[in-house]
RNA sequence: CGGGGAGUGGCUUAGUGGUAUAGCGCUCGCUUGGGGUGCGAGAGGUCCCGAGUUCGAUUCUCGGCUCCCCGACCA
C-alpha cells in the first residue's frame, strides 16, 4: 500500500480526552477517531488490524469445529422477555421502538437470538453437539465509557455458543473452546492468564476470563503462588480464618462516640485497631433487607452476597431503611439485640467476625458504640459465610497460601451456561430414550477491538506502537527517503519485489522530510522497516531495522533478496 | 446516579465586558533533504447551545448539552 494513496491521518498531539496510552496512540497513529463517548470511527489502518485479529480467531475456531454465522444487531423485545433479561439486563441494554411501537434493543450479546435459532432447527440428539459463532458489533450502554475502545459502548466482538446433549459433551466443548482461546491469545503474542470469574449478567454455572497482564488493566486478579488457583478478585474465594479462642472476655460497655461515622475515625478515637471493629452493613436483596457483619477495614463483596442469598440484585439500603432497621443514623448499627428488634431481617456474618474478641460495634443508638462485644455470647448471626472482597493477607481456599495480586485486561470470557437459556426458551431435543431435554449450553466471547487496545497497552514505547507480528497491519514498512530520482526508482523496485513475494507492505512514497517519515513509521509501529536513501544507495545497500531492536543493519539488495526467500524477515502471512 | 473540572479554527491552547492569541496541521512560494528544516505569504472560528444582566457578552449569572476526572454501577 502506497502511503501517498492511503488514508492514515497521523497526529503530533493526542486529543486531550484520550485517557490511556493505547487510546492516545490509536488516535495519533490514525487507527481511530472518536464520534461520541464510547463510540468510535475505525480508519483503514485500525480496520486492518481488526481484520487480522478476526482472521486468527476465525482460523482457530474453524479448526476447533465451530461454524460462523451472522446474527442481527437489532433484536426484538419478546425474545429478551422470554429469557427474562429484558428486565434483568438493566440500563446497559439500549432499547428503542420501531415505527409501530414494537420494542427492540441493540444486541449487547446474542444468547437469546442464537438459542431461539437453534431451537427451531435442532430437535434431535443426532444434530448435537453444535457450536456457532459470529463477529459483530455489540452495544452496551455503559455508565462510564473510558479507556478508548477498551471500555467502549459500541465495540466489535466475537461471540460463540455451544449446544450439547449431555454434561460430558458440554464440558468437552467448553474445554475445546478454552484450548482454542489459549492458542489464539498465544498467537497474538500476549502475556495472559485464564482466571476463574463471576458470570455476571450472562449467568451460568462457572466461567473463565482471559486476562492480558498489564498494569493499566481494569481488573485485579488474585493468584495463589502455591497451587496456581487464580481468579478475578471480585470472585476470589477466601479460606475461612480460624476462630479466635474466646478467652478473657470482658463485659459490654457503652461508650459515647459523637459524630464518629467512619471506622477510621472511630479506631482513632477509641485507640483500637480497625480489625477489632464489627461493622454492620444493611443491604436490600431483591427488596428484602439483610444485615451483614464485616470486620472494620474489610470490604464486602456484593457478588458473594448476591450468590449466597441467590438474589437477582443486591444494593445498599437507603438512609430511610437503614434508620428503620438500626434505630439509628448511618454508622451506629450493630448486632447486639439486633435479632430481637428485627426478627425478620436476616443477619449474616463474614467468617472474619469469628476472629474478633472483645470487639467494638454500633449500639443501634445515635452517637453510641459498645465495647467488648463477642460473637455467640452477645449475638448469633443466622449464618456465617465468605463475604469479604479478597485483599492482601487473605489465603487461598485450596491450599492456604497467601494470595498475590496482579492486574489484567479482560479480552476473553468463557461461560459454562448450563440450561439457563435453553430451558427458558424451549431449546429442547429428543434423546435416545425419546426424552425431551433442554440443550446444555456454553458461550464464549472475545472482545476484538479490546484485543487491539490490549496489544498496544502491552507493547509500545515513547515513539509509538510496537505491533506483535501476528496482528501488525502490515508486514513491512518501506521508506523511500526521496520522493523522486534514483532513490524513488529503487524503492519502487523493492516495493514491487516485496509485493510479488506476498508481503504486505506499507510504502512511504510521500514527498515528505525524512524526519516525518521516520516519526510516522515508529508511531505506526510496523515490526520491520526498510529504508532506501541517498547515503547507502551508492554502496548498493539499504537499511533494515526491526521495531523490536534498537540497532539497524545494512544489507545489499542481494542480501535482502536472500533473506526474503529464507523468510528471515518473519511474516504473519507465511503461516 | 453522587462529587469535581472543562468546552475558544482539524489538534493542542493563550486571553479579554468592546467578536480573539500562539504552536502544530492545511494551501502557495522559496529553502532544506537520514529523525517532525528554515523563511515568507495565505485559507480556516456561530469563542458549545439557550435565556438573563448590560449601550455592548466569547468573558458575568442561570438553565441545558457535551466531554473529562473520582466514586458508585457494570463486566
Amino acid at each position: 500500500m502506497k502511503l501517498s494513496q492511503y488514508y492514515i491521518p497521523t497526529l503530533k498531539e493526542a486529543p486531550k480526552d484520550a485517557d490511556i496510552i493505547s487510546a492516545k496512540l490509536m488516535t495519533r497513529a490514525g487507527l481511530i477517531r472518536k464520534t461520541a463517548s464510547g463510540i468510535y470511527e475505525w480508519l483503514p489502518l485500525g480496520l486492518r488490524v481488526l481484520k487480522k485479529i478476526e482472521n486468527i480467531i476465525r482460523e482457530e475456531l474453524d479448526r476447533a469445529g465451530c461454524n460462523e454465522v451472522w446474527l442481527p444487531v437489532v433484536q426484538p423485545q419478546e425474545l429478551w422477555e422470554e429469557s427474562g433479561r429484558w428486565t434483568y439486563y438493566g440500563k446497559e441494554l439500549l432499547r428503542f421502538k420501531d415505527r409501530k411501537g414494537a420494542g427492540f434493543c441493540l444486541a449487547p450479546t446474542a444468547e437469546e437470538v442464537i438459542t431461539k435459532l437453534v431451537s427451531k432447527d435442532v430437535s434431535s440428539y443426532k444434530q448435537l453437539p453444535l457450536c456457532l459463532y459470529q463477529f459483530g458489533t455489540k452495544f452496551r450502554d455503559e455508565i462510564r465509557p473510558r479507556f478508548g475502545v477498551m471500555r467502549a459502548r459500541e465495540f466489535y466482538m466475537k461471540d460463540a455458543y455451544s449446544f450439547a446433549a449431555d454434561e460430558q459433551s458440554a464440558n468437552e466443548w467448553y474445554q475445546r473452546v478454552y484450548d482454542a482461546y489459549v492458542e489464539i491469545f498465544t498467537r497474538f503474542g500476549f502475556k495472559f492468564k485464564a482466571v476463574e470469574a463471576d458470570t455476571g449478567a450472562i449467568g451460568g454455572n462457572f466461567s473463565h476470563e482471559f486476562m492480558v497482564l498489564a498494569q493499566t488493566g481494569e481488573n485485579e486478579i488474585s493468584v495463589c503462588p502455591k497451587c496456581g488457583y487464580s481468579a478475578n478478585t471480585e470472585k476470589t474465594e477466601i479460606k475461612a480464618p480460624s476462630a479466635a479462642e474466646q478467652q478473657g472476655l470482658r463485659e459490654i460497655e457503652e461508650v459515647s462516640t459523637p459524630n464518629m461515622r467512619t471506622i477510621a475515625e472511630l479506631a482513632n478515637f477509641l485507640n483500637r485497631p480497625q480489625e477489632n471493629f464489627i461493622k454492620m452493613l444493611i443491604y436490600k436483596a431483591d427488596d428484602k433487607p439483610v444485615a451483614v457483619l464485616m470486620r472494620g477495614e474489610d470490604e464486602l463483596n456484593e457478588i458473594k452476597l448476591r450468590k449466597f442469598l441467590s438474589a437477582n440484585e443486591v444494593e445498599k439500603a437507603d438512609a430511610e431503611l437503614y434508620a428503620k432497621i438500626a434505630s439509628s443514623d448511618l454508622g451506629f448499627a450493630g448486632p447486639v439485640g439486633f435479632k430481637q428488634k428485627n426478627p425478620n431481617v436476616k443477619l449474616l456474618a463474614d467468617n472474619y467476625i469469628k476472629t474478633i474478641v472483645n470487639g467494638v460495634a454500633g449500639a443501634n443508638k445515635l452517637d453510641t458504640h459498645l465495647l467488648n462485644v463477642n460473637f455467640e455470647r452477645d449475638f448469633t448471626p443466622d449464618a456465617y459465610g465468605d463475604f469479604k472482597l479478597a485483599s492482601k493477607g487473605d489465603a487461598c481456599p485450596h491450599c492456604g497460601a497467601k494470595f498475590d495480586f496482579i492486574r489484567g485486561i479482560e479480552v476473553g470470557h468463557t461461560f459454562k451456561l448450563g440450561t439457563k437459556y435453553s430451558a427458558a426458551m424451549n431449546a429442547n431435543f429428543l434423546d435416545e430414550k425419546q426424552e425431551n431435554k433442554p440443550m446444555i449450553m456454553g458461550c464464549y466471547g472475545i472482545g476484538v477491538s479490546r484485543v487491539l487496545a490490549a496489544a498496544i497497552e502491552q507493547s509500545h514505547d515513547d515513539n509509538g506502537i510496537i505491533w506483535p507480528e501476528a496482528i501488525s497491519p502490515f508486514d513491512i514498512c518501506l521508506i523511500a527517503l526521496d520522493g523522486e530520482g534514483e532513490v524513488k526508482k529503487k524503492s519502487d523496485e523493492v516495493y514491487q519485489r516485496l509485493s510479488e513475494l506476498g508481503y504486505s507492505v506499507l510504502y512511504d512514497d510521500r514527498d515528505e522530510r525524512p524526519g516525518s517519515k521516520f516519526k510516522d513509521a515508529d508511531l505506526v509501529g510496523i515490526p520491520h522497516r526498510l529504508v532506501v536513501g541517498k547515503k547507502l544507495l551508492p554502496e548498493g545497500k539499504l537499511e533494515y531495522k526491526s521495531r523490536y531492536a534498537a540497532k539497524a543493519d545494512f544489507w545489499t539488495f542481494a542480501e535482502l533478496e536472500e533473506k526474503l526467500k529464507k523468510t528471515a524477515v518473519n511474516i504473519s502471512n507465511a503461516r
